[in-house]
RNA sequence: GUGGGCAUAGCUCAGUUGGUUAGAGUAUCAGGUUGUGGCCCUGAGGGUCGUGGGUUCAAAUCCCACUGCCCACCCCA
């Protein structure tokens, strides 16, 4: 039997109720602040994400669904938005129809890792970027609008975690000063570590090895460091978050592994995912826009894994899902009727009521189970003696009532069933 | 890429030191008087015990390989 790609997951019809309200909350909270939608197609020539995200990074490096097509151009599957929003955002001149364009999505993103829980190689993102602004108040807007989104799920267990990464220049200076600081134990960090100190120094920050983080316990720190700009927007957001009630904390341990963020970043952890923690990141890119072959421009932005978030939902029961029904099941008595009941039920359903009856001419009792099942408020019974005399009989399931109606007045009956 | 765990009906799982036609619950279907649900009762269908090899008189059970799934590391959402 052919099965799904490792990695791949079905979404099927009892689990769509969630991700329904997890879509429109998303759609509603980012429309309430003008975010406009925006979706972009699925695969992107290899080389935006390359220079994008960064050659150095795990994602570019290991992680991209890459391919050749016919024409020999390479492709990837998307593993991120932002790169293509930015793309979009170039390539439609975007900046020059309004100095400010904010934007969110809603989108499959891929990325080939193994497994584990609360990851798969195709999984879901929702996110939010302005470009246009360096304005610290749009950082602090898209970490409202996350956490809004989150709150609104019902979800409690949630941190929001922020540092600032500064300007470039600020930063190379500060990864002078960590890489003197590390350099005399750099034999006793962990292998993977080593790795880092030469690749990308920041990123041993990220090292879950204790006797690596013990050595950096007294390490100077980059929010120390970071330029008096940067240093500047980071308190903005501080005091707007603080006004806004928005509990976080700053982890100057915070690194993210994009290449091209700038100033501030953030994250919002969740205790309830198991080891993947991470339901959201993001941060500023001042840079991006121009790298990739616009007018300098700057942008912020967040993505938001949608499994998880859905993970974390059932796992702190937060999510309270309406019961499902119908309006109404028609049943018949007589099986010649089938073509009579298929009728009705058109007539029904152009008046939106949800409507469904028996395709597979079962007896009474077994139409009255799928009645039940089904969670069908109302019955209307169709032929025998009834159907002779020229009505219809039609049951209120939760009170068990039944009342007779002329054949032909099925508004009568919509007009029961809609009060 | 590395490590650990698991693989028996659609689903959740039993299956005792290898020993008759592999079980339960649930779901599905049919029935419990002629045309009426939920609860309850009866019955039916449904499994090449992940795949391939080996040991044995005999394998779901022991051994090997492969595959898949889950969890963790790396890293990220």
């Amino acid at each position: 039997m052919i099965k799904a790609i490792t990695g791949t997951k079905d979404i099927l019809p009892p689990e769509m109720p969630k991700w329904k309200i997890l879509e429109s909350i998303v759609n509603d909270v980012f429309t309430g602040f003008n975010y406009k939608e925006i979706r972009t197609p699925i695969f992107e020539e290899t080389s935006l994400f390359a220079r994008g995200i960064g050659e150095e990074t795990d994602i570019v490096g290991k992680e991209m669904y890459t391919f050749i097509d016919r024409s020999q151009t390479s492709l990837t599957l998307k593993p991120e938005m932002t790169a293509s929003v930015v793309r979009a955002f170039n390539e439609h001149s975007l900046g020059k129809q309004q100095p400010l364009n904010k934007l969110f999505y809603i989108s499959p993103m891929f990325r080939q890792e193994r497994p584990q829980a609360g990851r798969q190689r195709q999984f879901h993102q929702f996110g939010g970027e302005a470009i246009g602004s360096a304005s610290p108040l749009l950082d602090a807007e898209l970490i409202i609008i996350a956490y809004d989104i989150l709150k609104l799920l019902g979800l409690k267990d949630l941190t929001v975690k922020i540092n600032s990464l500064g300007i470039p220049a600020s930063r190379e200076n500060y990864k002078k000063l960590l890489k003197d600081y590390l350099k005399d134990s750099k034999h006793l960090l962990s292998e993977d570590s080593r790795k880092r100190f030469d690749q990308n120094i920041l990123r041993v920050f990220d090292s879950k090895v204790e006797s690596d983080q013990e050595i950096l316990k007294n390490s100077p720190l980059m929010i120390d460091y970071i330029d008096d700009e940067s240093k500047n927007d980071f308190g903005v957001v501080k005091t707007i978050l603080t006004n806004s009630k928005i509990p976080f904390e700053v982890d100057a341990k915070l690194v993210r592994g994009l290449d091209y963020y700038t100033k501030t970043t953030f994250e919002i952890v969740s205790g309830k995912v198991g080891s993947q923690s991470a339901l959201c990141g993001g941060g500023r890119y001042d840079l991006l826009v121009e790298q990739l072959g616009g007018a300098p421009t700057p942008g912020v932005g967040f993505a938001a894994g949608m499994e998880r978030i859905l993970l974390a939902c059932e796992n702190e029961n937060s999510l309270n899902l309406p019961k499902e029904e119908i309006d109404l099941y028609i049943i018949k008595l007589d099986k010649e009727l089938s073509s009579k009941v298929f009728e009705l039920s058109l007539s029904f359903r152009k008046n939106n009521l949800i409507v469904d009856f028996d395709y597979l001419d079962r007896s009474v009792k077994a139409q009255m189970r799928e009645a039940n099942k089904l969670n069908s408020r109302f019955v209307l019974f169709i032929g025998g003696d009834e159907y002779k005399s020229e009505k219809l009989n039609l049951k209120n399931m939760s009170t068990g009532e039944q009342q007779l109606i002329e054949l032909n007045d099925y508004h009568r009956v919509i007009e029961i069933i809609k009060k």
